[in-house]
DNA sequence: GTATGTTACGCAAGCGCTTTCATTCTTGCC
DNA sequence: GGCAAGAATGAAAGCGCTTGCGTAACATAC
């Protein structure tokens, strides 16, 4: 399947041995300047390029890094993959990407992707994986980054997202506009993520002597956001206020809320999460919280390339911050 | 940097050679059924998994397929991406992404790695790629499939998009509804695919007896539609219907005309293309176009596979039909 | 001129696997 | 029981590259 030119075919176009090819494309510097010239001409005239297996295979050393996450059509990932890929390429690394849909078996498949691959390091952005994936990572030593899911141990650093700030800075937000009814469409109930954004509204509403509630039930889509919006207008009293989980869920909610006819902000104000395009691509464009995804795959990158090259490697835990950003679906709570 | 085991670590725990062990990993039917048995719990016990470079440089064929894209966070790609690489692992490959962010320098550098990995074959969905790196690939005997693009050629075959039927279901829909006076919002007068729809929608003006116009500039994103929907909203004549270049263009559009003023679709209606999740998310909906997203992405991997593995390889032409999605944007032309 | 240090380069081993081909083991049959 | 044919297994070469080490070439100091 290889039509390609080896290093032998350069070494010898360009007279000096493969050991001075490879020596002028590692850049170790050991070669001299006439002869480093040379071999790059001769290089960039046959058109080579070095096989990756080869040199990975020599060199012990994949300098590849991966990134797991639970579904590339989820908005939320794509900014992260990107930021990420550019981070580990700029840091000298090929990235590989696995989704796992959310399936727990395909969570598994690219787990032992990445050990088929031998990477240095891999970022889990999804909680599907169990914890006898993480032990035969760790085992085979391989750096690993998670998104607020796992203790920081020695190959183990953890991306947290300060959720609760994030939670916080809207419950107060609305607070000051006068809302006092203020429901929550909650997403899945066995992601942490989810709970800890869930339990962040029930302490603020709490701290604030406020009742929390009615608290609904999404699904982090479109989908649930429609149902959860529909019920709230139905409600009774109704709430003033909808915080939903991410920014999907919240266009949902306000599709739902306008179909049975309230208006946004007007009658009911709407608060997302993640700050996606959906959030600014809105009508009305979405109160949300940014939380910073493009650092966060930059952040896993940087992480992932300090464990894998420390002697003594050490988890370490790297704090995201979150910031509201306003958006035209909330406003001041109607006069009753 | 390689911890893990090696195949003939394997081989000494199951007492047989390397060469069984590999017969048996790759099913060659070759070794009996019980020391096929035997090595295969030896593996598991281990938990060993062979390492990708070494095999993919011993067996001279990296059963690898790209993909390279212009922008993984253009809500267009994520669905082909993810279709590509399910067929592509159902059809025994490894798949890997690189995105170019319309950047042609960044275009080169996806198809150097592309090269670097040896890959069977590459998807190009981007239209930044230079005819040289065209040539390069095919020298390489690389299959390659295009987006509306090139010419099917040996190695080369082409997804062809039906955007002409698109539009042309799209114009004539509007007219139905009284619509005599519609706008078009263009992308990037330099990308084919974006040309053919100016066309379509030229010709269809023409063939209905209607003047084509106005025709605004975009750049197929938000901020273009949002600059084009004040525009229009000013026009005058004022159009009774505006179709976009795309989903994220209409999304701006109807946001620009809503701060002019402007109902949708009472007194404007406004169709995308594209069928993205905007277009579904959207308020209001967005009447759009599907373009069938990830029977393109499966579609490019059975064409790789096909020139791949075919011993005279010839390119062909795959149609992707058009499918016209009504939603809540559009409607019957104001009365005047 | 020889001894010493420095620099530039080549030789060759070997990374972990596949694959060819030779060898050994079964099995059936006369 | 002996033998050929076929099935099962192993030895070893080699994929394209990196890298440790050895050597040649040259400059410098005595």
């Amino acid at each position: 399947m290889n039509h390609g030119l080896t290093i032998r075919d350069v070494a010898k176009a360009a007279g000096v041995s493969t050991a001075t090819v490879s020596n002028v494309l590692n850049k170790t510097g050991k070669v001299g300047r006439r002869t480093h010239a040379l071999v790059l001409s001769t290089v960039k005239r046959l058109g080579y390029f070095p096989n990756v297996h080869a040199r990975h295979l020599a060199s012990r050393d994949s300098r590849t890094l991966g990134i797991i996450v639970s579904d590339i059509e989820n908005p939320f990932f794509p900014e992260v993959i990107k930021s990420f890929e550019i981070r580990a390429r700029q840091l000298g690394y090929d990235a590989i990407l696995s989704d796992t849909n959310y399936d727990p078996r395909r969570t598994r498949d690219a787990a032992e992707r990445m050990m088929e691959h031998n990477v240095r390091g891999v970022a889990v952005m999804t909680s599907e994986i169990s914890l006898r994936l993480i032990h035969e990572l760790a085992r085979r030593r391989i750096a690993v980054t998670f998104l607020d899911l796992a203790p920081v141990r020695g190959y183990m650093s953890n991306l947290r997202i300060d959720y609760f700030s994030g939670v916080e800075q809207i419950v107060k937000y609305l607070y000051k506009n006068g809302h006092r009814r203020i429901a929550f469409v909650a997403g899945r109930p066995k992601l942490k993520s989810n709970n800890v954004r869930l339990e962040g509204y029930e302490k603020c509403m709490r701290d604030l002597g406020l009742e929390p509630g009615p608290i609904l039930r999404g699904d982090l889509r479109f989908e649930g956001g429609l149902a959860a919006g529909l019920a709230i207008a139905k409600h009774s009293p109704r709430p003033t206020a909808v915080m939903a989980i991410n920014d999907l869920t919240a266009v949902g909610v306000i599709k739902g809320l306008l179909r049975a006819g309230c208006r946004v902000p007007q009658d009911i104000s709407v608060t997302g999460f993640d700050k996606t395009r959906f959030a600014e691509y809105s009508n009305p464009s979405i109160t949300t919280v940014d939380i910073h995804r493009d650092m966060l795959g930059k952040l896993a990158a940087d992480a992932l390339h300090e464990l894998s090259c420390a002697a003594d490697p050490h988890g370490r835990e790297y704090q995201v911050p979150a910031e509201l950003i306003l958006g035209d679906s909330s406003g001041p709570a109607p006069v009753e």
